[in-house]
DNA sequence: CATGAATGAGACTTCATTCAT
DNA sequence: CATGAATGAAGTCTCATTCAT
């Protein structure tokens, strides 16, 4: 009885949070309007009716509109950087092996949602935040780490600057994908993720 | 005397309007400020006084905000495609040298004004025009001339995708003039090209 | 045990809800953050935090933040009136006591409740609705029937206009209380008491 | 000719500034509205109409809406000193003449501006600025020096607490030109300004 | 009675564009 | 052609109030 009573003590207390979580929805609802009209053309009215929600809701969850872009690639990069990790912790990988999972890694989650390809490709540089930022050179730099560890291999072009390859291939990444979601049936996405590897492999393994 | 005064008077007055081109004036001054500023928070008032002209005048050479950055991106690519269809119509060059030729345009061009990177990676595909589309598709369609006619001349991997190819290579490209334009003291700009070069050649070669 | 066990854990929750006059609880809260931000800047969220009650319960006993304050005034007023009616009615005073009598108990007033005297001076007038403006208007009648009575018995000066000498008193004391509730440090209220019932009475020459 | 030509060349640049002062117009606008309504619930759109302006333009002449009313009292201090100043460097008046200067001065600026006296005494304290606050003291303490100077001469009881004195005389005057400004026919202003000389000269007793 | 998440109306402020001079 | 003061439309954000639990 005692027991009962305090299960259903509990459920009237998590009755009260929301059940489909507002947050997320609003960020998904963000992240779609971003990709269609670009950060500043984004009406905040425009989000919280593609959410579902009341305007004035946004500000119960973020703090104003910037923090809302800011939050999006807060999630994305520590999400990016998690499963790069999980990657590069793995022994049973060899350098290749890893850059194309960083590769996989990135279409994937793309893939999963095309519109971030956009909001990245034109608004993070211009309005991103200390704290986004901090998220995102984190896991750039874990990238950077498997190149590094690539060339100690010999597997990889030690001529290479790693920093110049790193921004290079990103840039490429994401226009890549940038076009894609404005544009899906221009081409296939495996077949741009199998031309970006030979590219990206061809360009930097040590040609015998 | 007295129309000495009267002309030296005139003078000073005339001294506050530019001698030049004030049409380019002002688009050289929007440039700056967009790269400084991004598009949208770019106030018109400022690159009006960046340029040494008043708000008003912007408006006797450019229809509105939108048509000046349009106008930016027009001549841009305009001298773009002239420059490299005077590379595609060399016979002294093979494939390889004509890409790379075609890679030592857009760098030389960004070198000369580091602020049209910023502005191009940050602001051109959210604000761009169908004419200033049109001009950029003709620039990009002689970039993948030169990369088919390599193929033909069996010197580049034809199971390279080309639209991928020049996809992936414009946004690399973008991305590290961008970055350089940004923070020009992380790495020499020549140091860039040969590492770009490098990459982009090894990626596209046939190994023997 | 069962039963002392749910017991115990009912009491628990009812902790947390006051065991007092919620509605003074409210009213005192009110005071205290009117007094802080002033009328406008007041958040209900704020008032209800202070009075240790959900924002939702502020508008079980308050119809709506208008009445919040009008309440804050009407019981002010009405206690005002009563106790000056005790003074009034009492035979063993004459009219200059009576008098004293009157500015004793406005400063013995706002002396329990410093705060009050900040609400009335900054907001009272702006926000002040019929209800509270009747028994405002009640109680100061009470205290011109005073000065009217002196007049009579040739004590007050019968050329002086009552209803000017009320607002100027007024006027007069209640920015004293404002100042002090302000920086009570500037001056001790007995101080401030003393020299406003000398003014009052005599004026600022000096009587031969 | 020269001259002539110099002159018609200042008047053409006055003819570009406005004619009739649209920073006075949108001030005194803002007073009327902050009377009717007070500061927080006067709405800028509504000041520009009532100055005849659009909306915007209130923004060419001020900062924000609080410094809007910040100007307001900067002016009217700034103004009280200048006159009091005057006064209080006459020889030709005694004490008691200069502190009824001083009452008429007020006075006569409220006169003009009725509007200005609901202000003060409705939102001064809850919204003024520092350099509106300094200005207000440096009038403040002016009239001060004239009541110690008063004091110094023996017309002036020195009993009393001159800061006290201030301070009652300062609520008295305004509460009593408040009242006024919002019911001018109950009392005409003569006899308010005959009464509080009499009051603040010589109480409410009848001398012996 | 009590809660506090959700609502949405409304105001301040900005800035591209205009037009009288 | 040139000017720059003036315009006014439009979006972000706040917060009093509600209502499902």
């Amino acid at each position: 009885m005692l027991f009962l009573n305090i299960d259903s003590f509990k459920i009237t207390i998590n009755m009260r949070t929301r059940e489909g979580n507002k947050e997320k929805d609003i960020l998904k609802s963000a992240i779609e309007v971003f990709a269609q009209t670009g950060y500043h053309d984004a009406k905040i009215s425009r989000i919280a009716e593609n959410a579902g929600v009341a305007t004035g809701s946004i500000y119960l969850y973020f703090k104003n509109k910037e923090e809302l872009l800011a939050r999006i690639f807060e999630t994305l990069w520590e999400k990016l950087y998690c499963e790069l990790n999980a990657i590069q912790t793995r022994t049973d990988l060899n350098s290749i092996e890893k850059l194309e999972g960083l590769l996989d890694l990135i279409f994937d989650i793309f893939t999963d949602n095309p519109a971030l390809a956009t909001v990245f490709a034109n608004d993070y540089y211009r309005h991103t935040t200390k704290v986004a930022d901090h998220y995102f050179n984190v896991f750039l730099q874990a990238g950077e780490e498997l190149i590094v560890e690539g060339i100690n291999k010999k597997v990889f072009n030690p001529n290479i600057n790693v920093l110049i390859f790193r921004h290079f291939v990103l840039g490429g990444v994401s226009n890549l994908l940038h076009q894609w979601a404005d544009n899906p049936k221009d081409f296939p996405l495996n077949v741009i993720r199998q031309n970006l590897k030979f590219i990206v492999k061809r360009g930097i393994l040590i040609v015998q």
